[in-house]
DNA sequence: AGTGCGGCCTGTCCGC
DNA sequence: TGCGGACAGGCCGCAC
């Protein structure tokens, strides 16, 4: 399940890989991902190299001289660096083919990722021209969390996790913080002291930053074919751990549906 | 405008 | 052992 360490992780992996190499072919097998994969992609890429790997949340973008292709991993993508005659296996929908026969390949058993092409700004693409605040930036701290809450009824844990509030918090990540900043997950955001908001802004970053040092670590990965992540084995203190006790204080971890997610949290330590 | 939910997918795990 | 069903999860798009 990449969260925003994964993917920054993979933005470093595949960096160096694929910048300055031509593109000889891109292969799709199948364009049925969470949006159809234009087929333009095709034939504007073909010839052309790619500049740079930035990332916009939990979006890849990968420039080339005309355009932008935008990449997303959804839950299970995976992008890894292999020889393009390497056999696919299952679920390798996408294979783009650079000139020297190494291929960035695109692995998504799920296929709620995506892959979009634009020869725009792909910062003003729709899915990404409304996003909030990068969370490892100075713009993301308690100030801006408890002003963006006030008269938000909704839990805190949805308004983390909204990609408009801020980017590349996902479930893991924010049943993780609010356990470290002490707060209940379903405390409505709009009734949060700005006190408790800089904690937790603080966890985040704390917690991302830690997840993206440990993914750094098994770079070399990216080489392999065996798809073995090998990254992200951080310590998590509640997430998955639901009936097992607080690490904290021994109480028992509870667990609570907030929309479609499991919220995992100690009762005693969080209100 | 804010909120909440449906739907997209398949691998894994559980119980029968 | 085989099978069905529940579950997991990011996030768009829709309905209220």
């Amino acid at each position: 399940m990449p969260e925003l360490p994964e993917v920054e992780t993979t933005r470093r992996g595949i960096a160096p890989h694929v910048c300055g190499q031509t593109i000889e072919n891109v292969i799709l097998r199948t364009d049925k991902l969470r949006f159809p994969i234009p087929a333009n992609v095709q034939r504007d890429l073909r010839g052309k190299q790619f500049t740079e790997v930035a990332r916009r949340g939990k979006y890849l973008l990968l420039s080339a001289t005309n355009g932008t292709a935008i990449i997303h991993l959804g839950m299970s993508g995976k992008l890894r660096i292999v020889n393009s005659r390497l056999t696919p296996i299952k679920h390798d929908h996408v294979d783009i083919v650079f000139a020297n026969q190494q291929c960035l390949r695109f692995n998504d058993p799920r296929r709620f990722g995506a892959l979009l092409w634009t020869t725009d700004d792909p910062l003003q693409h729709s899915l990404l021209s409304k996003l909030g605040p990068e969370p490892l930036t100075r713009e993301f701290n308690g100030h801006y969390l408890f002003t963006k809450s006030r008269q938000r009824k909704a839990p805190v844990k949805a308004f983390i996790m909204d990609s408009h509030v801020v980017v590349g918090v996902g479930n893991i990540y924010a049943t993780e913080a609010l356990f470290k900043a002490g707060i209940h997950p379903k405390r409505a955001a709009g009734r949060i002291s700005e006190a408790r908001y800089i904690k937790l802004t603080k966890a985040i970053k704390v917690i991302l930053r830690a997840a993206i040092k440990q993914g750094g670590t098994t770079l070399k990965d990216f080489l392999n074919s065996d798809g073995k992540p090998g990254y992200f084995k951080q310590r998590l203190n509640v997430y998955g751990r639901a009936g097992e006790p607080c690490l904290d204080c021994g109480t028992t971890l509870k667990s609570l549906q907030l929309g479609q997610r499991t919220s995992v949290y100690c009762p005693s330590c969080q209100r």
